[in-house]
RNA sequence: GCUCCUAUAGUCAAGCGGUUAAGACAUCGCCCUUUCACGGCGGUAACACGGGUUCGACUCCCGUUGGGAGUACCA
């Protein structure tokens, strides 16, 4: 191992349709390895399942990469020395790779058609067998393999694992895995069409490109051996790996599309920021050193350790990514959170005059996911029926009687601020609240009451009136005291 | 079936043979307070089980059980 060798690292996905939050945490982590060494992060676009393409689904990749603030330095839009970075774009080298490898016999030819390998799978009694090629095709002499070849039967190239011994391969997750090489199946490297297999032409992509750390999920685990037989046969460098275990929705199953919050985009829409999700991934499945948990991605890429990744799956906790969610939004200044929540505001209330700062201002801390506010704002546009009990607050030593005492009070002084917003509000009522010499909530409490209907409120009494205006605050207010008449 | 990986509170997790077994989220209580939040303080809660090894195991080894993965001419 060169301690000198420049750290390359690739976030190789095909091209799905949508990005998997395992796959995202997946390149995240890939993305971390390379800036925490000052290296190079590459973007390999892995297409070569024409079956499975889908349009558009390579820009889901870009887009997600580029919001999440993942840049890669090599990539197919921007290029580098060592491309192309789209995979169907470099079929034909493998080809070539594979006849190498025949030639010094770590593969070979096989004629076998799927019928003869069918029938492998299966016992006599109908049962499955071992799903392991039975290395037919193994031993053909040159002559045999070459008068077929000139038949023009069809043919695959299968590598030629040894028969006995074991193969042991580092993980820098996982640690030393051994395995026995008995166990390990002659697979497919070339394809009847010509083309390679995924495991195949990654192991060549890889090392042409200079990969030195190959991140991706646990469960190319299994394959690692043969990769890693792969690479001896071609006298390459083995990377370093580190293989990452699953994202899951619960104890027993993996998060899926199906549920609705496998991808990236469904947890934008569902009001989380971007920053919050990457944060939260980035935790899930990894500890930082110290205590801190909130990190933007710079600091990530600060603190970022190979050795804090953890072996066992984890659940995926909505209510975790929450909380980081509005750890996120309090962090914000006043001003960005105003920016961030009016929109969204708009979206379910109908009235413009509001005072939108001391809205935000009350919202800010109460928010967890702008999707949370619907209730927290829906009085704003007409008051909501309520019942005189809301008038009555055991702590507060309110009850219908003081309250429409408290109102009656409270009424003309409104009336008579000229510059109606928070602080003259609140210089009023404490100014009145002095003067009767009674305690903040028998006052205030009514006031809220009349104003929102509402049990619970974001902001007081003093914020209330600021939202809604001088004008409906009156008429509210007037309103309490009638109905408390 | 076979092979590989894995196992600390409800969740994410620290821990690397001797600890009062961190921290965060959730939960509960108290304080603050014009409600609810925010904030502050505190509480409940964990080493899956059984054998070894050792003066001493959460830490090492072996089993069992639970969970994950692989076993494709898919990636």
């Amino acid at each position: 191992m060169s301690e000198t060798k420049r750290v390359r690292t690739r976030f190789a996905p095909s091209p799905t349709g949508y990005m998997h939050i395992g796959n995202l945490r997946t390149a995240l982590y890939t993305y971390l390895i390379a800036r925490k060494n000052g290296g190079d992060f590459i973007l390999r676009i892995e297409d070569t399942d024409q079956e499975r393409y889908v349009e558009g689904a390579v820009d889901v990749i870009y887009n997600t990469l580029k919001m999440t603030g993942l840049n890669w330095d090599e990539g197919p839009d921007i290029g580098g020395p060592v491309g192309p970075y789209v995979q169907s774009e470099r079929m034909g080298m493998f080809k070539e790779y594979a006849l190498k490898l025949v030639e010094s016999g770590h593969a070979y030819y096989c004629f076998c058609d799927k019928e003869r390998l069918d029938s492998l799978k299966k016992n006599e009694d109908g049962t499955t067998a071992i799903a392991m090629y039975d290395r037919h095709c193994r031993n053909l002499s040159k002559e045999e393999v070459q008068a077929k070849l000139d038949a023009g039967v069809p043919y695959v190239i299968r590598q030629k694992m040894p028969l006995e011994g074991t193969t042991t391969f580092h993980d820098e997750v996982y640690g030393d895995i051994t395995v026995e090489n008995a166990e390990l199946d002659d697979q497919i490297l070339i394809k009847t069409d010509g083309m390679p297999t995924y495991n195949f032409a990654n192991v060549v992509d890889d090392h042409t490109m200079g990969i030195t750390h190959v991140v991706r999920g646990n469960e190319y685990l299994s394959s690692a051996p043969k990769y890693n037989l792969l690479y001896q046969a071609f006298g390459w460098e083995v990377p370093t790996y580190i293989h990452c275990s699953p994202v899951m929705k619960d104890q027993t199953s993996k998060l899926s599309k199906r549920n609705g919050d496998a991808s990236f985009e469904d947890l934008l829409a569902k009001g989380y920021l971007t920053e919050a999700v990457v944060n939260y991934i980035a935790l899930l499945g990894w500890a930082p050193k110290g205590e801190q948990e909130i990190f933007t991605l710079e600091e990530l890429a600060q603190e970022f350790d190979i050795s804090g990744i953890s072996k066992s799956p984890a659940i995926f906790d909505p209510v975790k990514l929450k909380a980081i969610n509005a750890a996120y939004i309090r962090k914000m200044t006043p001003e960005e959170f105003k920016e961030y929540i009016v929109p969204h505001i708009q979206k379910y209330v109908k009235r413009q005059d509001i005072d939108y700062t001391v809205l935000a201002s009350v919202l800010q801390p109460r928010t967890e996911l702008f999707t949370d506010i619907e209730e927290l704002i829906d009085y704003i546009d007409e008051l909501p029926e309520y019942d005189n009990a809301l008038y009555c607050h055991k702590k507060m030593k309110t009850n219908e009687e003081t309250s429409l005492e408290a109102l009656k009070a409270v009424l003309p002084v409104l009336e008579g601020i000229e510059n109606w917003n928070a602080e003259t509000i609140h210089e009023a009522l404490f100014g009145l609240i002095a003067e009767l010499g009674v305690k903040n909530g028998w006052l205030l409490w009514p006031v809220r009451t009349a104003v929102s209907g509402k049990p619970v409120t974001a902001g007081g009494g003093v914020e209330l009136c600021a939202i809604i205006g001088k004008e409906e605050s009156l008429a509210r207010i007037r309103k309490g005291i009638e109905k408390l008449s």
